[in-house]
DNA sequence: AATGATATATATCAAGATGATATATGGAGA
DNA sequence: TCTCCATATATCATCTTGATATATATCATT
């Protein structure tokens, strides 16, 4: 009915390309949009109830290896609605960012504080972006030009991230000099 | 006791350049960190209470033009707390960014329909820019060298996303014309 | 062959956050 | 006077996260 949420969406587009299971919805999620739209256990599974309930999804139970699993297929029905969501106007952005609220506060902290933290921000913003990177290789075997195209978004970012970062170091550490 | 949310500590750092309600905390957080950290009125009134409760803050109702005013004042207490909590390293970033979950299933959309939510996108970014001009003027009269370098970095970001996405445009307007 | 660690798999829950709504007053302008 | 907007507090349904519980399979080590 048009105004549902993001991850009834993703989840819908996962299904899109293959059926799988809940788990296998979570760690495609993870190692692909997680960058800019994550989803958990805790949303992905009563989402999963609520899409068979709408008649967008269908389960069978199988069972591989001697596990257990739930196997969703989208309907057509799913599908069109993946596709009305597809062709709406995107929300904003919202992010969650520890370190700027910190560094909104840095007059608290002293010279030396300042810098062991941006150092130490940028180190962690430098293993994160290794991470993707191993993430982009195993994406590339996929094939689709704007799901690459969406990695390579998350590269840049924490590119800008990390100058910026290191700018700001350089700043920081000339002061310390000057005083 | 360390592990308290960071919408607590925003409003304990609020609070530590002044004494003021919740609804003017509101106003500051929108229009400070609001951009990488955001706060609702929702959970704005009950962690102010929770603070209370734990001693961080002290309240007094005031009547100010005829209009009835609860003002919050922070405790040394509430100041160890956020000062306890600068010290302590960041947690990693989370974004919620509709747009590039759109893109990562564009290949569902005609090339005509690319180009038109790309430049919409664009249109929207650019505009949302503007505001945060807005406001960094307003905040040039704070002072704070460090509040207003993270106002900058939202416009560096907003720089940033403009020119990934024109980047794009380009591409997909020239393929276009190859076809 | 036994042990322990890790991966697969589903499910739920407390705690927190959002966006909306309800309620009420003051001030500005038509 | 009426309407609209800003000020001001509060709550609530809904959604999300992060953690935990439960259970089985696989793999490396002893």
């Amino acid at each position: 009915m048009a105004n549902n949420t993001i991850v009834e969406n993703i989840i819908l587009g996962c299904l899109a390309k293959q059926p799988m299971s809940g788990y296998e919805i979570k760690q495609v999620i993870t190692n692909s949009t997680g960058l800019f739209y994550n989803a958990s256990y805790g949303s992905i599974y009563p989402t999963l109830k609520k899409h068979e309930e709408s008649g967008w999804v269908t389960s069978k139970e199988v069972v591989e290896k001697g596990r257990y699993k739930k196997i969703y297929e989208i309907t057509e029905e799913g599908h069109r609605e993946f596709m009305e969501w597809m062709h709406q106007s995107s929300k904003p952005i919202t992010i969650k960012y520890e370190m700027l609220v910190h560094l909104f506060y840095f007059q608290n902290l002293t010279p030396n504080e300042r810098i062991d933290q941006v150092g130490k921000h940028i180190e962690e913003l430098k293993a994160f972006q290794d991470q993707l990177r191993t993430i982009e290789r195993f994406a590339q075997e996929l094939g689709d030009p704007y799901q690459q195209l969406t990695l390579q978004w998350g590269e840049d970012f924490y590119t800008f991230l990390i100058d910026w970062y290191e700018k700001l170091l350089t700043r920081l550490k000339s002061e310390g000099e000057e005083a």
